[in-house]
RNA sequence: GCCCGGAUGGCGGAACUGGCAGACGCACGGGACUCAAAAUCCCGCGAGGGCAACCUCAUGUGGGUUCGAUCCCCACUCUGGGCACCA
């Protein structure tokens, strides 16, 4: 890592000494509690930044950077008059941790307050304007405490449930895994490939929620990528279901001439299908059913019996990535026919894995003509392909020699008496008549499923819950949390599927709250996830023991006013906490169904052109820097790389023209003079800056607004002529934002008292703003040929006169203007 | 495969709602100061042509709309990210 050196040696005499001042301010705001918010202030603001889960490793500089994105928003607030709730904490559970503690072998509870010791150390060093008076750590007995207490008020509205569930094994690792830490289907740490075991495990509802976490989409205002993957993860379709029974071969054997087993007395099976395709019907030529499907068995003939039982048993055992992966298609043949609805014709069953259990209703009606996957398979395997859907220009006899999938243009054929129709109509009116004929119901599917919160792990916080042989799965009563997690040296998960905690009988023992009797306390813990989606509530309510939000304060201060964060926490966290506060809305504890009225998402840092990884050895160490350059320079140079909302790329090369800044910023504050009276043009120009700067903030724009302080800077100090204080102190306020200490400083040696964030933040003088000179572009042609000095209400025939005065653009008029075009104010542009 | 971004000088990036392309910064070149160096300050800095005033070309590629396009439309190339057998 090569550092280029500060510009100022330190110990020239008046230089700017980051190192000194940022130390002296640090203390001053301590000592003056210049960050503690007063929660009955006027105007309140609440800037949420994502809280980190604190590593090992220490403060990433992207955490730095998401955190001064948030902390120049929210000291920008208070210095528009708000009183400004910045708080931040600590998402210290999870298998992240757990499994670190692991390789080092050394426990999480001795381990995590190392590593958040060590992130406290180097948040204070960034100079966040964080109320550490009102922070929390997810593992501090005192918040999970509430986390327990948040599953008990979805227990207490039937939205936690307990069902069998498959969830990700990794065989080597001899433990259950969380589904981020699987990646393309393989575990995160070993790169074995995942199996999946069925389990016991608690759920919760979110499904029911679906359409309304969908809706809210539509208006709250956050940034749009972030709320295209909610709406991509939701994944509403508009369908219907369809019922296709299965040929019973006793009474349908003979009808039907085709030979079945005898043996298969499966009666009237019913298998419903979903589509979004319910005007293909005509083209379904066969059905699939998922191996995992209950009706499998039951539809099986005793011929295909053994060959689909093994492929069944196959699919079972077989990992998640030749699942899923680009895989050939796989299948074997039931014995089993099935009815089209629509048209009568007998269609055989097979099963594949290609159909999931997990979507829709795990079987599909397969119409190879119009899917790329039924087609595909229906060549392997010698399936009718039939078109019911021809594109502009081809007949119903056009060979298809590709599924043709657009349901945009298509017009329906070899659909009876539906042909011709266009596919959207066809949609409606095929479902209506299948409706009408008990074969069918419009349907709505969400790719959602149900939150899965239970982990067989050790550090999280236990799910309270007891089971008694009498009672059944009792909810711990809210008067008896914690449950505290204990303090055990065999924490490592194993073989057995089950948590560490479920070795332990202290912990586990315990008599039932209802009747008394022995029972088994619930040794799994809950998701991580759970932790981080109400942490929100919780900040402003802190350190209050007696309820986990206050409903004064929750009214005061939430929703949140801003919310700045990563987007790779666009769908699970972000999800997950809209979930749990609209949970708690319906409850009547907290005031909105939305916690975050306004979300951006920042961008993403790289080095170098590459993305910062160990192993690239290319990873920016923010302690390293802080030490050669200053945390007010670290911080304004994180903004200045590039838009806040696109990241950008840090270059070590580049670090130094922020520092020139800062100079000069820090020498035109100490040479500044309070004689005579403050230039008009540099004046003019400080008013246009205050503007631009605040309405760039306001939007993010902290690059620009960086460029804009530079911009006047360098017309304030054109040729070191000297200052006045009248053209430097609101300059100061708005670098404050970015650079806190320096800010404080200069304050101070301007002659102000108390902090620079308790004054307000400049108001532009819209008559000092405005350019006297204005000169209006002309084009010829639409090409730009030069400027006119005019009024800037100049009329068009004004314009005109003055362009023809013009020698050097009169040139150019070499005849009759064919067609003038004026903007007033902006351009003039004459067609010849 | 699908969805969402992005492509502008040597580099990072500016450009309101379709109206002066290249703000600001880095790097680079020249000059002032200095015994010298660093720091600082000043000037220059898209390409080509011209002694010059100026002219021509130029925002990934090819078309289109428009008086006028980095911006809007169509097709394509490259690239970053997300989802991925979701019926």
């Amino acid at each position: 890592m090569t550092v280029p050196h500060p510009p100022f040696s330190p110990d020239e005499p008046l230089a700017y000494d980051p190192t000194a001042i940022e130390s002296k301010w640090r203390a001053r705001w301590l000592e003056r509690g210049t960050h503690v918010t007063d929660l009955q202030g006027a105007r309140p603001y609440y800037q949420l930044m994502m809280f980190p889960y604190p590593s090992a490793e220490g403060l990433h500089i992207g955490n730095l950077y998401a955190f001064t994105g948030n902390d120049i928003h929210g000291r920008f607030q208070r210095l528009q008059g708000h009183t400004v709730l910045e708080p931040l904490g600590y998402d210290a559970f999870g298998i992240h941790s757990e499994n670190f503690a692991l390789k080092v072998g050394v426990h999480p509870m001795e381990l995590i307050p190392r590593n958040v010791a060590n992130f406290r150390r180097q948040l204070d060093r960034a100079g966040l304007m964080v109320d550490w008076n009102r922070s929390v750590d997810t593992t501090d007995p005192s918040y999970y405490k509430w986390t327990q207490w948040v599953f008990l008020k979805l227990h207490e509205r039937g939205l936690a449930y307990k069902k069998q569930a498959a969830v990700n094994w990794c065989p080597s690792c001899k433990t259950v895994l969380a589904n981020e830490q699987v990646e393309n289907g393989l575990c995160e740490r070993c790169k074995t490939p995942v199996e999946q075991r069925q389990l016991e495990q608690w759920f919760f509802r979110i499904t029911d929620y679906a359409e309304r976490l969908l809706k809210n989409l539509d208006w709250i205002d956050w940034s749009e990528s972030t709320r295209t993957a909610q709406r991509n993860w939701l994944g509403r379709s508009e369908g219907a279901e369809l019922r296709f029974r299965v040929l019973d071969p006793l009474t349908d054997a003979g009808s039907a001439g085709v030979m079945v087993s005898q043996e298969v007395t499966s009666g009237a099976v019913v298998i419903p299908v979903f589509t979004t395709r319910p005007d293909t019907i005509f083209g379904a030529t066969y059905l699939v059913l998922s191996p995992e499907h209950p009706a499998l068995d039951k539809v099986t003939t005793s011929e295909q019996r053994t060959e689909v039982e093994a492929y069944r048993d196959a699919a079972r055992l077989q990992d998640i990535v030749s699942r899923k992966v680009n895989k050939e298609k796989t299948g074997v043949f039931t014995g089993a026919y099935a009815v089209n609805p629509a048209n009568g014709e007998m269609i055989p069953v097979w099963t594949a894995d290609y159909v999931l259990m997990e979507y829709g209703t795990g079987a599909i009606m397969a119409v190879p003509g119009h899917d790329g996957r039924d087609f595909e398979f229906a060549q392997k395997f010698g399936l009718p392909i039939v078109r019911v859907v021809a594109a502009p220009g081809d007949t119903a006899r056009t060979p298809l020699d590709a599924c043709y999938e657009d349901d945009a243009d298509g017009r329906l054929v070899n659909s009876e008496e539906f042909d011709g129709l266009a596919v959207g109509e066809a949609k409606a009116r095929v479902t209506e008549w299948l409706t009408a004929r008990g074969a069918a119901k419009p349907v709505t599917t969400f790719r959602l499923r149900d939150w899965c919160i239970s982990r067989q792990r050790y550090w999280g916080p236990p799910i309270p819950i007891i089971y008694c042989e009498a009672c059944g799965a009792v909810p711990v009563p809210e008067r008896d949390l914690p449950v505290v997690l204990p303090n055990i040296p065999d924490y490592k998960p194993d073989d057995s599927g089950v948590s560490p905690l479920a070795r332990h009988a202290a912990f586990y023992h315990v008599p039932c709250p209802t009747c008394g009797k022995p029972a088994r306390r619930e040794t799994d813990v809950s998701d991580t996830f759970l932790d981080s989606a109400w942490y929100f509530l919780r900040y402003p309510s802190v350190p209050r023991d007696d309820v986990p939000f206050d409903p004064e304060i929750t009214k005061r201060w939430l929703p949140v006013s801003a919310y700045i964060g990563g987007n790779e926490h666009a769908v699970l966290h972000l999800l997950y906490a809209r979930f749990i506060n609209m949970v708690m809305f319906d409850a009547g504890l907290v005031p909105t169904e939305e916690p975050f009225l306004k979300f951006r998402a920042h961008g993403m840092i790289i080095r170098d052109g590459a993305k910062m990884s160990k192993s690239r050895g290319n990873v920016v160490n923010p302690d390293q820097y802080m030490d050669d350059w200053g945390a007010d320079t670290v911080r304004t140079y994180l903004m200045f790389i590039g838009p806040y909302e696109e990241g950008g790329d840090f270059r070590d090369q580049s670090i130094s023209g922020v520092r020139r800044f800062l100079d000069r910023l820090w020498a035109s504050v100490r040479d500044a003079t309070r004689d005579g009276a403050p230039d008009a043009e540099v004046m003019r120009k400080l008013h246009q800056t205050i503007r631009k700067v605040g309405a760039d903030i306001a939007g993010l724009s902290y690059n620009t607004a960086i460029a804009a302080m530079m911009e006047y800077m360098n017309v304030l100090r054109r040729g070191e002529r000297g200052s006045h204080v009248a053209e430097v102190e609101p300059l100061v306020v708005l670098a404050a934002p970015f650079a806190p200490h320096i800010a404080e400083e200069l304050w101070e040696m301007l002659g102000h008292t108390s902090s620079i964030f308790d004054t307000h933040w400049p108001a532009v003088d819209e008559a000092l703003a405005r350019d006297d000179a204005f000169e209006l572009v002309v084009q010829i042609n639409g090409k730009t040929r030069g400027r006119v000095a005019v009024d800037r209400e100049v009329t068009q025939d004004a314009a005109l006169a003055a362009v023809q005065a013009d020698a050097a653009l009169a040139k150019f008029l070499t005849g009759p203007a064919k067609k003038v075009i004026f903007v007033p104010g902006r351009l003039l542009n004459i067609v010849l």
